[in-house]
DNA sequence: TTTTTTTACGCAATCGTTGCCGGTATCGTT
DNA sequence: AACGATACCGGCAACGATTGCGTAAAAAAA
């Protein structure tokens, strides 16, 4: 079908051999700059390509570094994607990325698949059902560089990168509780995400430094990211059915913060003056929502060049490295309308009435 | 680095040659049952997996397949790109993607670098500043399979999957017009792309079968798919600062309906009773947005999984294949609130009122 | 002129796998 | 007993590129 040049083919067109072809592409002195220079312009005439399967096999890297992410449907991650392309693409890196949609057989499966298409190291970012990573540790066993961001484990010793988690959601309790919401729930991923825990105990730590009780009752988990609808309308129907319902919600992943907005229009709960919502989200689109939505902001894009960064020195490395880092970098809240308690304003309003 | 065992290493340890060991593994009737077994059980103890680098060199496939497109931050293509993996997996082959962020400059590189990776096949979708195909006929012309889906090409016969972007236009105009929109504008893609012209010319003869002249004023191109704001900005502008200014905008594209809400957004001009707005996106959050955006919506992963089942028949198929279809798919207009032309409803109650 | 060095190139192995050709042992047939 | 058939397995070459080693001829040194 396609076929393209090879060296071969320029040996018996210039009648020399394979090996003297490959030093002269390679600009080797032991060989004369006569036959440098036809070498040279016979393989720019026929666009000669060395072919990277054969370098593959001969060098035994594949100069390609695979991606394991839930989904690329997801603004956080399409963007720490692009990161890692940028970084990937200008270090002569090929990245094949491959979607677990949040299940633990689907990662498992892609690992597999892409260890055994001999990348040369792997970006990894957990799935929500994924509580064993074992997958991960038999391949680190082996050699296989990983590294790991966003969603990590700590059950394995590389290099990870990471948002501060614990302090986005800190800042965003902390905005919720000055705005004048009291009774703030969290919408919680899967407890086995470190992500789910971080987040989990900056809310706990702000209300706690804000004399709020951590109300358990306040705390839902959902154990599929968001995959699952009914999941976040039930988690949703039951927090506005309580006696003392919450006045805020505040939602820690991307599809969760979405999913909790269609249950709370779908259940004609209006944002922000029966409820406050903050949510966890890279999409730009949420500016344009009914209302505007406050949102922790991560720096997706920087995640993956750090990421792959790092990955890349790990490959390249002469000697194995056994000191990791784990790099953390600062989330952004964006204060929109989703979070001004009308109630509070309300009132402020009432009394210069009656002044 | 990272070893793992070959062929060589269980000829070696059961004291067989190399071709007894590959026979067996692929259940040769020439081996006996006994050595089948043996080889068979040492394999899987070792967790044995075939080297598809050496694989790919002999039998000079990849099994992998890669995809040109703008973007994957993008709901129409990372939907589309969903549609690609589920036949691409289940067929063995690996999906790379490519994203071209809508430059000319960079989709020819990535295809130079896909081509280069020895891919079996492309799935293209062109750059909305593509005007010229060559990359892509010169691999074609060298036998390299290509198919084409939503943004084509008809300089290149292969292949196709589109939408029926005529009458996905159509509808929504006559939608319009039906709410009782009277000046309705198009905010279109650039003229290069085949989806431009199919809107364009549905657009066009919806007005015209509805005997409302087309207004080349209220017609706005743009050059970079939405990547550039200020462009969108300024086309938005410029129709909203006319005399006769438009009731209603119908946007050609994902990113270009997305900024155009923004830049209405930002101009404070109120929709739908300003203006009437209806897009053609993918996303599921246009529900949500203030007011929910009429949209129309297109079958990408459908479109990706056709795409797909015809590039692998290209590559599996014995005997050049030159007989090509295209395939049409339809489009489904959602109808919300960001074109109910309250204004008419106004009336309407007015006259009621008055009665 | 002879020896040494340098220049410039070819041979063959290697990476992991498979296809082709060939060989040996065992069995059955006449 | 001799022959053919069958079952079973090994060796070699090939895919495309690189590389250590070997070596011829040319140039330099003795």
């Amino acid at each position: 079908m396609y076929e393209a040049i090879t060296i071969k083919d320029i040996a018996k067109a210039l009648g020399l051999s394979t090996s003297t072809i490959s030093r002269a592409l390679r600009g080797s002195h032991e060989i004369s700059q006569e036959t440098k220079r036809m070498v040279m312009e016979y393989a720019e005439r026929f666009n000669y390509r060395p072919n990277p399967i054969a370098l593959s096999l001969k060098e035994r890297r594949s100069r390609s570094i695979g991606v394991v992410v839930c989904e690329i449907a997801n603004n956080f991650f399409s963007q720490a994607i692009n990161g890692i392309e940028s970084i990937a693409y200008n270090r002569g890196y090929h990245v094949i990325i491959s979607q677990s949609h949040e299940s633990y057989d689907r990662e498992v499966v892609n690992t597999e698949h892409l260890s055994s298409r001999s990348v040369d190291g792997l970006l990894v970012s957990l799935s929500t059902e994924t509580d064993n990573v074992d997958h991960f540790k038999k391949l680190h066993e082996k050699g296989l560089p990983i590294v790991f961001f966003d969603r990590v484990t700590d059950e394995i010793n590389t290099f990870k990168v990471v948002a501060d988690n614990y302090k986005g959601a800190y800042d965003a309790i902390v905005h919720l509780v000055k705005a004048g919401f009291k009774r703030i729930a969290h919408l919680a991923s899967s407890p086995h995400l470190s992500i789910s825990r971080e987040r989990m105990e900056g809310y706990k730590a702000a209300l706690i430094d804000n004399n709020i009780p951590v109300n358990d009752r306040y705390i839902k988990y959902t154990n599929h990211g968001g995959m699952i609808i009914a999941e976040i309308e039930d988690a949703i129907k039951d927090l506005m059915q309580m006696k003392q319902r919450p006045d805020a919600i505040f939602c820690a992943g991307d599809r969760l913060t979405i999913s909790c907005l269609s249950a709370l229009k779908a259940l004609g709960i209006k944002i922000p003056s029966e409820v406050g919502v903050v949510g966890f989200t890279n999409s730009a689109l949420v500016e344009l929502i009914d209302p505007s939505l406050t949102a922790v902001k991560q720096p997706a894009f920087e995640m993956g060049q750090i990421a792959t960064e790092q990955l890349i020195k790990l490959i390249e490395s002469k000697r194995p490295i056994t000191e990791f880092e784990t790099v953390v970098l600062q989330t952004e809240l964006c204060v929109r309308n989703s979070t001004s308690n009308v109630n509070e304003e309300k009132k402020v309003k009432m009394k210069k009435l009656v002044m």
